[in-house]
RNA sequence: GCACCUGUAGCUCAGCUGGAUAGAGCGCUGCCCUCCGAAGGCAGAGGCCAGAGGUUCGAAUCCUCUCAGGUGCGCCA
């Protein structure tokens, strides 16, 4: 549903038709009342108003919003807050879309605005089709790198989630305007994949009627039965009986390139599509590690040293050793760490640092990694290791993910590998369908564990977010087939002409406000780098749309179809479209289709 | 022992670059369909924002310490 190939370009729009985004306007037009303060000599000049916010008030009743600009300018300025609020106000009300604006408590400016305005945004999200997007990542190259799980078998619920929270965050960013880079880092270059070409060896046997036995340390899954038997149907018998030397390489090859094409499909149904798949073994033997080795070391961060062993929790091997470390803790981190085993071979530590190295020499201003949080001691040196690579020009943004924890019919839910009941994303996705775990997976923020039942996700109530939204949606579909059914004009051109002064009860009028805070929104979600607060705006509007549609219960004339009134009829249905608009926007960033049906 | 994350209503959780009387869902109590989809809505009760200091006009939010839970801690990725 997201458009994504409306380009940065086209969303910034800029200098043709600006985006409406009305919390902005009204601080564009704070600032310029400020200007004017101080060009009359009533404010000192140079004032800092990057602190400046207008936003909606916790209270409804206090207005449509609020400024704090008195009470952050009143030191710098060396005045009393309230004086700049009343110089302030008076400027305001100077302002057409301004129809009240009041001082309050230490120093708020509570304003009120003209009816017309809010009605301005049905319009703009009617005729716009880009109303929310914005442009405050124009000209920003992002990469999110996220999944990046080992290639040595399916997906599971972990990485689900790290999926969802991955590629909703770029399609967040995408719709902020910024230039997203989707990618994957297959890790196809350490002993698990070795282990992997081991275990499909053993299949590769059984496919030739072996009787075979899982060693430990080796994957026993069924998943890769098949892996065994399509080896057998592409080599024959050319491995029987031969020395793992001979076939390893080929074997590791084939069952790497399997495994991702597993992942690949358990991707796509779940809807996401990576721009980059990144090889980890692309970076040995082209001296691309040594490459990034060498930038540190021109930095003097690569020196030979022992290590104090960890504290508390003495390893029962330890002895002291000297190995080469990177000196993380001068940007940072709490240890230096190695980055050459003492056989000589790289440690993880060193294609992941010559990966970034890579993205950084890709151009990206900005990069992301999504970690499961059990990689949270991994953040630090990660981080260390950008920040001296870029020589701390390129910001990286690691976002952890927390547990999932499953439950069926409220009971939980432990998975185990041993015990075979490893829940899958496959299985997920194919019991409750893409939409609804995607959804679901972005009702709590990404720090936070998340309860995942499989009854309640698909539960037709208001208990449930997924359908509580959707069924909004479904509801606006359904009042405009009443309206068609009436002979009632409900197109495109039709609605986005019709006489919007006609909404002006105040339940109307507040879907409005909530409507009129989605490029707000958009833009604070987007910074932050959380798309859950989408999830948790669209719950608030859909709230708001179900609020609307049950008062016309008591008082008619808020129904939507107002019978032998076309034009208001039209008006309110075009607020009811907008509300499916802005939902469906919505949705499509987090990846989730817009039902028009409950079914 | 150290690092990171978390601690908000009985339960599960939101809470905007620090803003006004801290919000929602569940559960509990009481209401609303001859009427666009009641698969919904309205109202009520329910809080020492883990605790203690600090920063300031103002702190759930920032800083310090304490407590509790989770995750991780050299030659696995």
């Amino acid at each position: 549903m997201l458009n994504a190939n409306l380009s940065p370009k086209t969303a910034q729009s800029g200098k043709g038709t600006p985006i409406m985004n009305l919390f902005a306007d009204i601080r564009d037009l704070v600032l310029d009342c400020l200007d004017g303060l101080v060009r009359d000599g009533r404010l000192p000049e140079g004032l800092e108003t990057g602190n400046v916010a207008v936003e909606p008030p916790r209270d409804p009743g206090h207005g449509d919003m609020a400024t704090n600009a008195a009470m952050v300018l009143a030191k710098p300025a060396g005045m009393k807050p309230r004086d700049i609020a009343d110089m302030l106000a008076e400027a305001l009300r100077a302002d057409p879309r301004i129809t009240e604006a009041t001082v309050a408590g230490p120093g708020f400016l509570n304003l009120r605005l003209d009816a017309a305005r809010w009605q301005d945004v049905v319009r703009a999200a009617l005729s716009d089709p880009t109303y929310g997007r914005s442009s405050m990542g124009a000209g920003q190259k992002v990469n999110v790198e996220y999944v990046s799980a080992n290639p040595t078998g399916p997906l599971h619920v972990g990485h689900t989630r790290g999926a969802v929270f991955g590629d909703a965050l770029a399609s967040l960013l995408d719709y902020a305007g910024h230039d997203v880079t989707r990618e994957y880092y297959i890790n196809d270059g350490g002993a698990q994949v070795d282990v992997l070409a081991r275990s499909v060896y053993l299949r590769y046997l059984e496919a030739h009627g072996h009787e075979v036995e899982f060693p430990d340390g080796t994957y026993p899954g069924d998943y890769l039965i098949e892996v065994g038997e399509a080896l057998k149907a592409k080599v024959g018998d050319a491995y029987l009986g031969k020395d793992e030397d001979e076939w390893l390489i080929p074997v590791r090859e084939f069952a790497t390139e399997a495994m991702m094409d597993l992942i690949r499909g358990d991707l796509a149904a779940l809807g996401v599509e990576m721009d980059v798949f990144y090889s980890e073994k692309s970076l040995y033997g082209t001296g691309r590690i040594e490459a990034a080795i060498d930038d540190l070391r021109s930095k003097g961060l690569i020196y030979k040293g022992t290590l104090e062993p960890p504290k508390g929790k003495m390893p029962e091997d330890w002895e002291p050793r000297e190995q080469t470390l990177f000196r993380s803790t001068a940007h940072g981190d709490d240890v230096d760490r190695p980055i050459m085993k003492s056989d000589g071979a790289w440690t993880y530590f060193a294609p992941d640092i010559a990966y970034h190295y890579d993205k950084i020499s890709r151009g990206f201003d900005q990069l992301i990694d999504i970690f499961g949080a059990d990689h949270g001691g991994y953040v630090k040196r990660m981080k260390a290791a950008v920040s001296a690579l870029s020589d701390g020009k390129t910001p990286l943004d690691i976002k952890l993910t927390q547990l999932v924890r499953l439950f069926r019919d409220g009971e939980p839910f432990k998975m185990s590998k041993r015990a075979g009941n490893f829940v899958t994303l496959r299985d997920v996705v194919d019991q409750v369908g893409s939409d609804v775990t995607r959804f679901h997976m972005l009702t709590r923020k990404n720090d936070a564990p998340l309860d995942f039942d499989f009854a309640k996700v698909t539960e037709q109530s208001k208990d449930n977010p997924v359908f509580y939204v959707q069924y909004a949606h479904a509801r606006v579909q359904s009042v405009l087939r009443k309206a068609v059914e009436a002979g009632i004009a409900v197109d495109e051109a039709t609605l986005a002409s019709a006489q919007l002064g006609r909404l002006d009860h105040e339940a109307e009028l507040n879907l409005m406000k909530v409507l009129a805070e989605w490029p707000r929104l958009v833009e604070i979600a987007a910074r932050t780098h959380e798309p859950h607060r989408i999830a948790f705006y669209l719950y608030d509007l859909a709230s708001n749309f179900h609020a609307l549609w049950n008062r016309g219960n008591e008082e008619p004339g808020l129904r939507f179809l107002q019978e032998g009134d076309s034009d208001a009829t039209q008006a309110k249905i075009a607020l009811a479209r907008a509300t499916a608009v802005v939902i469906s926007h919505g949705l499509g960033i987090l990846g989730v289709t817009p039902v028009d049906e409950m079914r």
